[in-house]
DNA sequence: TCTGGGGTCCTAGGACCC
DNA sequence: TCTGGGGTCCTAGGACCC
């Protein structure tokens, strides 16, 4: 058996914990720049905000309706997702962390559990000692999981714990639950199913295999078989090294001039470098793209991404970040309103893994690391912000983040800036 | 005026080999 | 009209997830 535990609405719960005012109250959470609504509580999803909408577009239905709007702050819910890991790792000998608001537990040996109960459990226990409701499905498979939990949202009889297992309870459930809300089942293949008819997730299960394969590949394959019963996603609960590592971020405005856009670019290869460092791996290239604003019809548009294949694999904050401006400066274009620009690293190899060039000058190399590594160490004494090198910003183009709540868990965001050139 | 960010897996097809 | 056959590796892009 395994259990998906899906936090409800998760960046408002997050907010909530420190709100308790706002219980009962429509509230909702917009992504950076204040862009998008990206979760909602039941009320704002009552009032017809979806999610991704604009939040220029609901502004005045939530000034109207007494909305309550915050501006996402990462650094509470990432430090709460934490608590709420740590209460399920109690209840499970596996967790696999699947995203900031979802984990998956691996019940293997825990047959004689009476599990309907168990559910019910962890999820009060998370509420009781995080104050984050969570939704908790058991079942034979993944998929079939994900789908339990989702049944705690829709019936608060379940009290946040579901245990979906009897045949005939599947079946009745698969019958009621849209095709294209299964987890695995995409836009695409939901669109592919509107057309033959396909309209519940029974109907998916009763399609013939042959078609399925044929239609939907392995992946849809697999979803297949998993509603069906037969689990075979696996479960992963080794983290693994990221395999790329991208940094990317909307400006509030656009930039049209390459020192300034260079500012932006070279904070962002330093937030993935300091990311890259911190799982141990050394980068072999490097890619930075930037684009216009392509909601803006009138304004020119242009996407340009170069890729710097590096001499030597490195983590170096210093080689990353310079090697991040020349491919910038090979892409810029003048003339254009650049909106969104982003470095990604790839080719990633673990440094314990790593075979040095012989080529490559040891000494220089050595002075590079103790350097990279003197700046992981004064970050995590005072913060990301407090040492930047001189080709990254310090801040000129600022996020808009009009509705922020204080970082009421979590340290360092109030210590004061200091650039080193 | 104002439209997010960060990942993984799979597959088709091209390049190359003999 | 007819244009060998079979294999591997790599990559770009599609589809999906939150």
């Amino acid at each position: 058996m395994y259990a998906l535990a899906d936090c409800n609405n998760f960046f408002v719960s997050c907010e909530r914990v420190f709100r308790p005012d706002l219980n009962g109250k429509p509230v909702i959470v917009l992504s950076n720049n204040d862009g998008c609504t990206i979760s909602r509580s039941n009320e704002a999803k009552a009032l017809g905000i979806k999610m991704g909408d604009p939040y220029f577009k609901v502004k005045d239905l939530a000034e109207r309706c007494g909305v309550a709007v915050f501006s996402s702050n990462y650094a509470l819910y990432g430090d709460m997702s934490r608590r709420v890991q740590e209460v399920l790792r109690s209840y499970a000998p596996g967790v696999e962390q699947y995203s900031i608001d979802e984990a998956f537990l691996d019940l293997s040996g825990c047959e004689g559990l009476e599990f309907d109960a168990y559910a019910k459990a962890i999820s009060q226990a998370c509420l009781r000692l995080t104050g984050i409701p969570v939704s908790v499905g058991i079942a034979p498979t993944k998929t079939l999981a994900k789908i339990a939990s989702k049944l705690c949202k829709q019936y608060p009889k379940l009290r946040g714990g579901c245990y979906l297992h009897r045949p005939q309870d599947i079946e009745k459930v698969l019958r009621g639950f849209p095709a294209a809300d299964v987890w695995g089942i995409g836009r695409r293949s939901s669109a592919k199913l509107q057309k033959m008819s396909i309209r519940s997730a029974w109907d998916y299960t009763q399609l013939p295999e042959t078609t399925v394969r044929k239609l939907f590949a392995l992946p849809g394959f697999k979803t297949w078989k998993e509603l069906r019963g037969v689990p075979c996603i696996e479960f992963e609960d080794l983290i693994e090294p990221k395999q790329s590592i991208c940094v990317s971020r909307s400006f509030a405005r656009e930039i049209d001039d390459l020192p300034l856009l260079s500012e932006q670019v070279a904070n962002f290869a330093g937030s993935a470098v300091a990311k890259l460092r911190k799982q141990g791996s050394l980068a072999l290239e490097l890619a930075v793209f930037a684009f216009t604003n392509r909601f803006k019809e009138s304004a020119p548009q242009t996407y340009g991404s170069q890729l710097v294949v590096l001499p030597e694999a490195s983590s170096d904050y210093r080689t990353l970040i310079q090697a991040s401006l020349e491919a910038l400066k090979a892409l810029f274009r003048p003339g254009y309103g650049y909106k969104k620009a982003g470095v990604v690293i790839t080719r990633l190899v673990q440094a314990e893994d790593h075979t040095g060039s012989l080529f490559i000058d040891s000494e220089t190399q050595e002075r590079e690391g103790r350097l990279s590594s003197a700046i992981d160490a004064i970050h995590r004494s005072y913060g990301r912000e407090s040492l930047l090198l001189g080709t990254q910003g310090d801040g000129h183009i600022r996020m808009a983040r009009d509705h922020q709540s204080p970082h009421y868990t979590t340290l360092w965001e109030d210590i004061p800036r200091v650039k080193v050139k």
